[in-house]
DNA sequence: CATGAATGAGAATTCATTCAT
DNA sequence: TATGAATGAATTCTCATTCAT
């Protein structure tokens, strides 16, 4: 009917994505991928099913997606702090205790990345995520190493178990019920490994 | 009277018991828990959907057992090499690198502790796996800050951080694609990364 | 905004919802809840299999509610003619005719009440069921004491007894082949069974 | 091999047969049909599944055995008591409460009275044997109503609602917690409201 | 002749996707 | 364009019956 599309219907359908987007987020965070059906997730949106596929193409495109925002979001953050002024050492710590302090709020996230995926797309999407968080410890890494603070070591492996021992740490910390760590002891903690694994000279 | 059952069908029973938990394994290990259905599992191991349940009352349990066989193995040998002589770095870098080089060889270990589980039972069962790996590199820990090897820090928030940096690294090494590292480099990477983590002083 | 449903859409589900129970208590008075499976309902109900589970979230509920249908149906009937007009023995009689009258008419009920149920939800609806319809006859049976028309005797068992009384007659008649009683005899005879049975003075 | 079967042998066989039978029995008194799986059966006569099929050529023919067996057992005695001595009034409370106490202690006979059958061949089963026991009611009834006992009446209907009455309040009495009744006074009043019901004068 | 492991059809239930309204 | 009812294939699990040993 009407030929040029109104700037508020235009605002309503992107409202609409977000809103899908975001209820899916909060679907995985609550029960992992076994509650975010489809249904649930249009309902949680204010939407009919139907709907959501006027948006998205099938399930594993939302969820890629999904996952490819929350990376992002992650990205920029600790990339503005990668690129930040202070040493790679203050810098490393903090990148890693701000990832820490998120995922400890709301473990969607931490979740999402040790999540077994429905498909074999959105497991291609995880990789990628993975990637692109190691990307910023990587170049954390290569500072440090360029400055003389770190020693010598492969960056590639570095990041990856950068990222791994803080995954692990956050989601199912050993021995969960005995000596319940507070949040700022695990966070600072974390943080300690992190440093003195890529050689930092870390605190005493 | 009744018929002397053959050593022969012994065997058979013993041989289905063991091909349907190495099928499960198997199918674990290629796509996760969603592929690997009651169906498959027991069409891989060559018998009927039906058989399968003379063996294990439900998926669950037999989920279950694939996870308990497969860490049972590995915390055995983790622990000898944690009992063995030497000292504590010693020890802990033979701990890490023998894990690393096992689950380079046949990755379904590694996956199997990251797959997102298809059933509660199964995610009891992860935890408490997790929790019993952890747990020879707890006391690794342990022993190394009683010696002066390492600094004094938490131990709980340690062995998390080393089995979720290694699990990490093994399973979805950080840029897959360049500079494909070798298995040697990789595994004593991890093991540096690891010795650093806790304080120990590695060469160089 | 959302389409308005319409009022044909609407009775579309409602019809939908009635079509399951009906087909569900056709096929329990044909061979029992055996011969009720899912499958079966839905397709008699010309819907799909999986179209069923929005109207019912189980099999058990559904039946509960086909026993509970028929069964308030048949309480309400017999509770107008229990509290109406006349004396303990016109009532109980008018009461007892009517039920056999309809049973006769659709046997399904009569069925229900005697069938093995394929569930303990459904056994529990079924014993509410009979407690259901006992107590109408346990009323009459207090009516008539109190009123001196029938002797002394337990309201319990004498409702009880009552119950599987015409239960019986009208299901599985004694001699089945043999000398087909009419129907105007045979709901006659059970009404004279039961008003002799509770003591009242009936017609020769 | 043996050309002639050892008397020896054909003991154990029919033994076997018998230990079929009994377990069946036992099996569904105590849960049901559904609780008696071929398997069972056979295990709990101490067989082979395998074995059973030597003795039954179904699962459907062994259970119109074991209804068979139970009913004959109880025409048996419910004969002997027709067709002893007394007035029909004595014979008829005689063989009532002599049923009502046999069931009281095993209520497996009731129940597989009123126990929808896994199967046609069974519910054929079913109808010849309710209509054996009402047969022995017929007779009592026809006897009553010749010596003058009892007023004229159908005696198919009337013997259809005896059978009925008891069942009924043996198995699933009206208001089962309230005023738990004695086996005593359970069995009496069963007893009352048949004689009433056929008109037989009864105590006061 | 006895065994009991194996079969395989069938049961209930779920859910991504489609399409008439 | 939005709706959500309907679809139907897939999943886990059961059990009467068979047959190699």
């Amino acid at each position: 009917m009407a030929y040029k599309r109104s700037t508020l219907m235009q605002e309503r359908l992107a409202d609409n994505r977000e809103r899908i987007l975001k209820a899916a987020r909060a679907l995985v965070a609550e029960g992992g991928f076994r509650q975010a059906s489809v249904t649930a997730v249009a309902h949680n949106a204010g939407l009919s099913t139907g709907a959501l596929y006027r948006y998205f193409p099938s399930k594993a495109e939302l969820f890629v997606e999904v996952l490819g925002a929350a990376v992002a979001h992650e990205v920029a953050i600790l990339g503005d702090i990668a690129r930040g002024d202070g040493s790679a050492t203050q810098r490393l710590r903090a990148a890693v205790e701000s990832f820490a302090r998120r995922a400890l709020q709301g473990p969607y996230l931490a979740y999402a990345f040790i999540a077994e995926p429905a498909d074999p797309e959105v497991e291609a999407a995880r990789l990628i995520a993975r990637a692109q968080i190691g990307d910023v410890f990587k170049k954390l890494l290569k500072d440090g190493i360029a400055s003389g603070e770190f020693p010598k070591q492969s960056v590639d492996i570095g990041a990856a178990c950068i990222v791994g021992a803080f995954t692990e740490a956050l989601v199912r910390p050993v021995a969960p019920t005995a000596k319940r760590v507070t949040e700022d002891k695990l966070v600072e903690g974390i943080g300690d490994f992190c440093l003195r694994a890529v050689g930092a000279r870390v605190g005493g």
